[in-house]
DNA sequence: TCAATTCACTACGATCTTCGTAGTGATCAT
DNA sequence: ATGATCACTACGAAGATCGTAGTGAATTGA
């Protein structure tokens, strides 16, 4: 991303200088649906970043104030990164991404059923989807996951 | 993008490997925005793409089957590349990214009351861009333009 | 008809980015 | 005290992008 910032005004053009680059929202992935916080978690993703790549993106999705870092009290060494507000605004961009996917991959690991779900109520999965990221949750893991609200409601 | 391709079967990670580097998506929001259809109208964008990047980016979007590529009859110099309708299925996404950038970019060039019109009226509105590039027009450029058509209509 | 222009695109060296592996220092568990 | 684990850094090789300068084919204007 050699390419010369602030040259436009352009709002696609903002968007992807800010997290349009091939890794930024694998990471923002790996937080809202996957529930992941930390660096090592990160770097074991399937899709194999680099270290050294892995902390240029963290930082600048922190100065683009799409992440926040805090260190954990009860274990120092461990730094969590977190959505912010902003970062949260992502989670519709990401969908629409994973639609698209979903309908063009023939190999897609998306669970067809999961893909109509979201599709079909739009405006109240984003709600869950927001809500429980922002209270550390995830889509598809763990206890208060989305998966597991809908899991609860069906019945 | 030297990423190993095909490694993980995620949705997300699927439409990276696609349209996830730091140009394709702006060659996309020219087709879509701006009515632009040939090489050296891509070329000339704010942006400023170096020439073997952009023929690199036109082959790879035309392999996966984003673009469609075809030679002006009457000017076989010509070459023009269309939206195919897998690449009009981008426009959810760039919609999505030119709404969270204008909510956090000071400096947006996007008008704000489009915005809102886009945000209102979202479902309307995508079938009206989906409707209108893939007759040949665009959102802000030319007689049949959205812009044209909203304007029609608030009168 | 024929030179000048315009078209899409290639060539290429310099520079920047990423890859992949191997550390490093700080903190924690035993 | 020792070893494991944490977030990261170092660094050379490989790959991508930048910017400028062409190239050949088709078209236009004189």
């Amino acid at each position: 991303m050699k390419r010369a910032s602030g040259k436009s005004t352009c709002p696609v053009n903002f968007g992807l200088e800010a997290f349009g680059d091939p890794w930024s929202l694998l990471v923002v992935r790996d937080v809202v649906y996957f529930g992941k916080h930390t660096f090592n978690e990160f770097l074991a993703s399937d899709e194999a970043i680099s270290p050294s790549v892995l902390s240029a993106r963290l930082d600048s999705l922190t100065d683009a104030g799409i992440l926040r870092r805090s260190t954990d009290p009860a274990d120092r060494r461990r730094v969590r990164y977190d959505l912010t507000e902003r970062g949260l605004g992502l989670i519709p961009i990401m969908v629409e991404i994973a639609e698209w996917s979903a309908a063009h991959d023939p190999d897609t690991g998306a669970p067809a059923v999961w893909i109509a779900l979201v599709r079909d109520n739009k405006p109240d999965m984003l709600r869950r989807y927001n809500d429980t990221v922002r209270r550390g949750g995830s889509v598809f893991v763990g206890e208060d996951s989305v998966a597991a609200q809908v899991e609860a409601a069906r019945v």
